[in-house]
DNA sequence: CGCATAATGTTATAATATAACATAGCATTA
DNA sequence: TAATGCTATGTTATATTATAACATTATGCG
């Protein structure tokens, strides 16, 4: 699958979410079933519900959510949901913000970069190969064995950047 | 003041720990001095705590320290300390870790990248031109107005990296 | 089926962080 | 110096995020 280059800015109030939902439902299924791990049921709503929006959602959000579905859920419940879903790459996790938002391009062994915006609270994933080549190079020079990596920016997006209030 | 190249990579495990702290504390005082802001005792004492080495620590770490110098403080007290040398640049927070580490130039309005080795526990803090430009250049590509950024990346140093355990 | 493993349920608690209000310290000036 | 106002800290309670430990259920497979 190529990366469409869509996914490399805001997301704009008038796109296509159903879209977006059902693609990512798609490539997760698709993944799993390759992998030959399985997208459960719980963990499969986990993701719908992340996927809900373009937000970062918090695990006790999600759990308030799973509550309104009717399934009584405990924290664990939704954290062992996280965890499979961020170890197979189908999540990232916001470290500045304790939430989590789904992944553009799942299964490629990519480096993310997020770019949130705290007007509108959206986060836009990016693949920057100059970002990621600095980070590269840089590691190389001081010996530095790279594992994982968490680059959050934060500011405003060109979308709420124009309008009245917060900004 | 200039930057010195020496705070671009990790420290070794045989340098001037003594000298990175008492230049660190002369910084965040005449830093104060300046701006008219007031380095207080207990601050001073969070900002040395924090200084002890360069792993970053945790808020409840700080406590148990402070609470051993006699002093019986609850978390407030060491939060709002965080928040003001925070506020000023004297230290940074570490997301990936709920943890704080010490600024190795404040006042600078510096971009600052972190790469953290998890043997050692050491975090170093780079302000590598490429890596804040390319940074720069898609925030500007996408009309994003860059506020905080949270760069982190966690791995293996190169001193570290040779060794027997854990690595 | 019977078994092993994976997944989820359940209860309790750990770890991190803040709200809200009280008291103390300090700085300015009448 | 006393009055005042502001900043900092103390104190108590609680919110928020995350995990440990053990029980039960579901699934896949011989």
């Amino acid at each position: 699958m190529s990366l469409s280059k869509q996914h490399q800015q805001f997301p704009t109030a008038d796109h296509d979410h159903q879209h977006c939902v059902e693609r990512a439902l798609h490539e997760a299924e698709n993944y799993c079933r390759k992998r030959g791990v399985r997208l459960t049921k719980l963990r499969h709503r986990v993701l719908e519900l992340i996927w809900a929006n373009h937000r970062p959602v918090g695990a006790y959000d999600l759990l308030q959510q799973l509550t309104l579905d009717g399934h009584k859920a405990a924290p664990p419940t939704v954290y062992r949901s996280l965890d499979f879903l961020l170890e197979h790459g189908l999540i990232h996790r916001i470290n500045s913000l304790n939430a989590f938002v789904g992944c553009d391009h799942p299964g490629l062994d990519h480096s993310a970069q997020f770019f949130i915006c705290h007007s509108c609270g959206q986060a836009a994933e990016l693949d920057d190969t100059k970002i990621e080549s600095a980070i590269a190079s840089h590691a190389k020079r001081i010996g530095f064995s790279i594992e994982r990596r968490s680059i959050e920016i934060t500011g405003v997006c060109t979308h709420c950047e124009g309008e009245h209030s917060d900004a």
